[in-house]
DNA sequence: GGCGGAGCCGGAACCGGTTCCAGATTCCAC
DNA sequence: GTGGAATCTGGAACCGGTTCCGGCTCCGCC
C-alpha cells in the first residue's frame, strides 16, 4: 500500500532523500533521517523489494539445490543455512533436485537463470560444467558443499581421510576381517561423497596388508575367505540393513566390523545384526560417519562432523563472495578441509579371538 | 541483459506487443507472435521476474513455514509441496520456523510481510490470530496443513480418529493394559496433532471401559496397576526409546502394548523394547502413526497417512486460491479429513495368555 | 575575503516489464 | 454498403524504488 512517495510526502522530502534516509546510503542530516524513519512508522511503510532489486539487481535472496531434504546430513545443512541466510536478512529458495533429469535442467535453465537470485548454494549435487558456467556467466557466486568436482567455492571435509580413519579405528582393536558398505554408486562415481569414502577404506586396508584379497569383486572376496568385502547399498537405514543382512548371510568366515558409509546405513547394521542373533559390538563392531543425532540411542561409534556448522560456513563464503558485510579477510582458509571427530561408543570393540 | 526492448526491437514490433507476444496475455497475430518468439530465442531473452511482479503485484512465489525439516513427516511434505510448486512454475521459499520467538516474529513481521510471497503455507506451526491477520490483511491466501486452529484453508487428517484408530486395533487384538506415548506437550496443547491423538486414546480406553484408571496421572496409574498409561516424550526415535525405556522399567504389571504417537517414537519403543530383553510382538506390540519409509525394516504396524501427497493437496488449494489455472470448482471438498489407512504389518499381535 | 570541498537535498532519469487507451484494419451481419 | 464488433498494434503511463547530477549552504583554510 505505501510507497516510498507517501513517506517522503509525510515528512516533507524527497522520494530521493527519502530513500537516502531509509536505506542509509548517501548523506542524510540526522534530524531529517529521524522525521522519515518516523513517517514510515508511522504509516508502516515496507520497501518493495521488487522495486529494489529491479534497479540494484540484487535480490538478498540465495537459491539452495540440495538431493535430499530427509535426510540427516542435508536436513541439519539446510537448517543451519536457512538459520545464517536469515540473519544476514537473505531469503532462501529451495530447489529440491536429484540427479540429473528434467526437473534439473528447468531449475538450472528456467529457474535460476532468471534474476530471482544473488548466488547459489549447492549441497551434495555433482553439477555438470554447463551448470556451472551458466551460473558463473550470469555473475551468480556458486558455493559447494561437499561433492562433485571444482568450479566455485568448494567446502568439504576430506572423505577419503575420513574413510581410512575409520577403517583404521577397526584395525586397530585388531579386525582382519572388516567389511565397508559403501553408498550406492561409489565405485562408479569415485569423485563423490561416498566415492571417496570408499577410496579411503581401501586405502587403510592396503595399507595394513589386507589389500590383494580386496581387488576382485565383493563376491570374489566372500569366496575366497577375503580380509575384505565391499558392498554397495543406499544410504539410509533400509539400505544399510538390506545391505548387512545380505553381507553377514553369506558363507565363509563372517566379517568381525563393519565400515558403514553413513550412519544412518550403520543404524540399519546394527538392526540387521541383532535382527540375525548377532550381538553389537561382541560379535560385530560397526563404525558409521555423520555424527547423527540418533547415535547416541544406538551407541554408535562414528566420525563425526558438523553439518550445521558447514551450512553457516557457506552462507558466510556466500555473503563474503557478495560482498556483504565489512568481511574484509577474502576467505578464511579456502581449500582447508572441514573438520571431523572420532566419536568412541559402544558399538566397536576388540574381536573375541 | 537482453530486455524486452532488444527483442521488440529485433523483432520490429513495440514492447506492447513484445510482452504480449511472450507473455500470452491480449491478442498478436500468430506469425507476429512467431518473430517475437524467434527473436527471444536468439538472444537468449528472459524476462524479469522483478519487474514483472513490481508492476502486476504476484511473484510466483510462495513461503513455506515449517518447524523442522528433519523429522520425516515435515520432509516428506516438504518435497511434496516443493514439486508442485515447481511443476507449476513458483519458487518456494523455506523459513524454517518452531516455536514462538524472536526468530518467528522476524519472520512474520519482516520477511512475510514484503510482497516476496504471493502466499504461504503453514505446515504443522500454530499460527496465531495475530499471525494469521496479518497475512489476511496483506491479501495473502494461507493455507495450513495440521496443527493449530481454523484461520484460512486448513487440510489434516482426523488426528483424534487416528488415534482412536490406533488404540482400537490395539484393543480389539485383546490387550487390556496398552499405554499410550505421546508427543510433548499433547495434554497441554489438546488442539494440536499429538493432543488430538492423545484424546482419541482417551476417547478409544473410555469407550472399552478401561477408563476409569486413566484418569489420574501417570505415576498413580502405574501405581495402581492401571490398564492404560500416558507417558509425553519427543516425537523422535530417541524421544520414543527413553520414554520406553522408562515406561517398561516401572514396577507393577507392564504394558503389553504402546501406542506411539508417531513412527519415529514407535521404531524408538522397539528398540528400547529389545534392549530390555522384550521381544516384539510377543511381549510387547507396537504401532504408530505416519506411514514412514522405515515401517516395512521395522515391521511396524502403522496408520499411514501420504506426507507427499499432502504437501501437493496444499499447493493445489494454494494455486486455487491465487485464481492459478482453471480450476472452476471453488475447493474441491473442504474440510473433510485427508485419508489415512491401518497397515498392519509384525510389530503387533494378541497378547500371550 | 575568497575559494575549495564536504554535506545535504531535490529533480529527473532509469530499471524492465505490463497495461490502458486509442487508432487502424478486418470481418460479419443486417 | 454500412455499422459495429473483434482483432491487432503502438505510444505512453505506470509500478516503487535507487541513483546521477546539479544546486545550495556552510565550513575551514590560505
Amino acid at each position: 500500500m505505501a510507497a516510498i512517495g507517501d513517506v517522503a510526502r509525510l515528512a516533507g522530502v524527497s522520494k530521493a532523500t527519502a530513500s537516502r534516509a531509509l536505506s542509509g546510503r548517501g548523506h542524510v542530516a540526522v534530524d531529517t533521517r529521524r522525521r522519515v524513519e518516523a513517517a514510515a512508522a508511522e504509516i508502516g511503510y515496507i520497501a518493495s523489494p521488487d522495486a529494489a532489486s529491479l534497479v540494484t539487481g540484487r535480490t538478498k535472496n540465495v537459491g539452495v539445490v540440495i538431493p535430499f531434504v530427509n535426510r540427516w546430513f542435508f536436513g541439519e545443512v539446510l537448517e543451519g543455512i536457512e538459520r545464517a541466510l536469515l540473519a544476514a536478512g537473505y531469503d532462501l529458495t529451495l530447489y529440491n533436485v536429484g540427479d540429473t533429469g528434467p526437473v534439473r535442467d528447468r531449475v538450472f535453465e528456467f529457474f535460476l537463470a532468471r534474476k530471482r537470485v544473488d548466488a547459489v548454494i549447492a549441497v551434495g549435487v555433482d553439477l555438470t560444467s554447463r551448470e556451472a558456467e551458466g551460473l558463473e556467466q550470469r555473475g551468480k557466486p556458486l558455493v559447494r558443499l561437499g561433492g562433485g568436482e571444482p568450479g566455485g567455492a568448494r567446502l568439504s571435509i576430506d572423505d577419503r581421510a575420513v574413510g581410512a580413519l575409520a577403517t583404521e579405528h577397526l584395525l586397530h582393536l585388531g579386525h582382519t576381517r572388516v567389511a565397508h558398505l559403501a553408498g550406492a554408486g561409489a565405485a562408479a562415481a569415485p569423485w563423490s561423497v561416498h566415492g571417496q569414502r570408499r577410496l579411503g577404506y581401501l586405502d587403510a586396508i592396503a595399507a595394513a596388508g589386507l589389500g590383494d584379497a580386496v581387488a576382485g569383486s565383493a563376491a570374489a572376496g566372500a569366496a575366497s575367505g577375503a580380509a575384505a568385502t565391499l558392498l554397495e547399498g543406499e544410504m539410509t537405514m533400509p539400505g544399510g540393513y538390506t545391505a548387512a543382512l545380505q553381507l553377514l548371510g553369506r558363507p565363509g568366515p563372517r566379517a568381525t566390523a563393519v565400515f558403514a558409509a553413513s550412519d544412518e546405513m550403520a543404524f540399519g547394521v546394527i538392526r540387521a545384526a541383532e535382527r540375525l542373533g548377532l550381538s553389537v559390538p561382541r560379535d560385530l563392531s560397526v563404525i558409521g560417519v555423520d555424527g547423527h543425532e540418533y547415535g547416541e540411542m544406538f551407541g554408535l561409534t562414528t566420525i563425526s562432523q558438523s553439518p550445521g556448522d558447514q551450512g553457516r560456513l557457506a552462507v558466510d563464503v556466500v555473503l563474503r563472495l557478495l560482498g556483504e558485510g565489512e568481511h574484509a579477510d577474502p576467505l578464511p582458509d579456502s581449500g582447508a578441509p572441514l573438520p571431523t571427530r572420532l566419536v568412541v561408543r559402544a558399538s566397536t570393540t576388540a574381536p573375541e579371538r
